[in-house]
DNA sequence: CGCTTTTGACCTGCGC
DNA sequence: GCGCAGGTCAAAAGCG
């Protein structure tokens, strides 16, 4: 099953257009619409607490990733605590009262990402919200960070930096966070294929792209040198790092490691105008299931320090040390958040809007030829015919129900839980990196800046 | 042994 | 065509 997928995929490496295309035509790279198409609807699954999932949509376009509806791990994150992340921290103060018609049906009257999290989309082992509002933009040049890029605001906004989310319109779907500190997502314009020795690809030319911004996780998870690694529950393998002209923060360069054929790879950055915001770039998706287990572990705790700094220098991956399945992360992530009011009844309401907004998003989504290339043998049924998929289910179901709803719930609490708000970090809950260090403080910009322990003088240039 | 991170070198796209 | 900047490779070293 797996060669014609990957056959498929050396196709897209080599002709990028076909990628813009799919993906550009309309779907956002990782499931852009996957819950709006029932059609599709290959499989559903439920989570232990909650509905029913109807896996709608197989968004073949993502990146020809069969799998995409497998939520990348760290966009879960980032959508699971959604709330956690926007109601905690200041960092995090999202304006979107305003009704806007926010494009992809972002904004239903006031917007709060909180609210948006569907609970199909907790339910969900692997697709990603963020990946459905992200659209994958063949023509434009990725801003420095998208976070950063006043021009893309502008675009989006007319009204600059305040308002709702936008989805601007326009072969660059882009959105935006009305507030630049904010976590937004970013549809990147101006992708870029990275196989520099694949021939035939261009690269920063025109490869799809999902960028988003996610508030930088704690000190504690940055590293010495200030490098935050956000960790989900891929397996990366950090393969390079270059300083960003005008950035003080380096850019970590990440590929999966968890299958050799995977073209997943995701690029690591602090926003360079508000260091409290990373912008994580995904290029290219997973083409293998969600792993059950990290295939390595050997060396990946090697940048624990483990003295006084302990896990300052984690990986990506370091999370894996600490479990290497899904569901102990789950459980980490339970455990600590509090106690949190459940989200069951709010979670239909914003299933519906994931829905409305999902079909907006939707647009030029589907490419049948895109869709073409991906037979449905490529789309996974999690449940029946991944074992992994499964299996990491079914061990989620052990997981304590309520430990579950915290969790989500939490993240769902939306205005109400505002309150919560430092109880419930999201990115804290994937121990981005383990650190303790608490030079960063807060991570932020101080911490990245600082940091470029070697990368500062590395590469060319400096 | 297998995997990771680090890091200098190399390659390529893009703007001028 | 040139140079810059970004992206990747691959060797070295470390860790479990």
């Amino acid at each position: 099953m797996c060669s014609q997928f990957l056959k498929r995929m050396e196709n897209y490496q080599g002709d990028l257009t076909d990628i813009i295309r799919a993906s550009g035509g309309g779907s956002s790279i990782a499931g852009g619409n996957t819950a709006a198409e029932p059609a599709a609807a290959p499989h559903s699954w439920q989570f232990p607490t909650s509905n029913p999932v109807n896996y709608s949509t197989d968004p073949p376009e993502d990146f020809g990733d069969p799998f995409t509806h497998l939520r990348d791990p760290l966009l879960h994150d980032i959508d699971t605590p959604v709330s956690g992340f926007f109601h905690n921290s200041n960092i995090i103060k999202p304006s979107f009262e305003e009704t806007g018609n926010t494009a992809g049906g972002f904004a239903k009257g006031s917007i709060n990402l909180a609210h948006r999290i569907p609970d199909d989309e907790m339910e969900r082992p692997a697709s990603n919200i963020f990946s459905r509002m992200l659209q994958i933009a063949p023509t434009t040049k990725l801003p420095v960070s998208p976070c950063d890029s006043p021009a893309v605001v502008a675009a989006a906004s007319p009204r600059g930096l305040e308002g709702p989310p936008v989805l601007v319109p326009n072969s660059t779907h882009t959105l935006i966070s009305p507030n630049s500190s904010s976590g937004c997502l970013v549809e990147s314009p101006g992708l870029q294929i990275s196989s520099p020795r694949n021939t035939g690809i261009k690269r920063r030319k025109s490869q799809a792209k999902k960028v988003v911004c996610i508030p930088a996780p704690a000190p504690a998870n940055s590293r010495p040198s200030g490098e935050v690694v956000p960790s989900d529950l891929w397996a990366w393998r950090k393969y390079g790092q270059k300083p960003i002209k005008g950035s003080p923060y380096p850019r970590g360069y990440y590929r999966c490691s968890s299958s050799k054929g995977c073209s997943a790879r995701k690029q690591v950055e602090r926003s360079r105008t508000d260091p409290n915001m990373l912008v994580i770039t995904y290029t290219s998706e997973h083409n293998h299931p969600w792993p059950t287990q990290r295939n390595a572990l050997a060396g990946s705790t090697r940048a624990q320090p483990s003295k006084s700094s302990t896990a300052a220098k984690s990986s990506p991956n370091s999370q894996a040390q600490k479990s290497t399945n899904p569901k102990e992360e789950m459980k980490e992530f339970s455990t600590e958040k509090t106690a949190a009011p459940s989200s069951s009844s709010l979670s239909a309401a914003v299933k519906e809007e994931m829905h409305q907004d999902l079909d907006h998003n939707q647009v030029e989504m589907d490419d049948p030829e895109f869709d073409e290339g991906f037979p449905n043998s490529y789309k996974p049924t999690l449940p029946d015919s991944n074992h992994s998929e499964d299996s990491f289910f079914a061990d989620l179901e052990e997981i304590e129900a309520d430990s579950l709803d915290i969790l989500f719930t939490q993240g769902f609490s939306g205005d109400d839980g505002r309150d919560d708000d430092k109880a419930l970090d999201p990115f804290s809950f994937y121990d981005w990196a383990t650190g303790n260090n608490t030079s960063t403080s807060t991570s932020t910009g101080g911490g990245g800046g600082g940091a470029t322990t070697s990368y500062g003088e590395a590469k060319r240039g400096e």
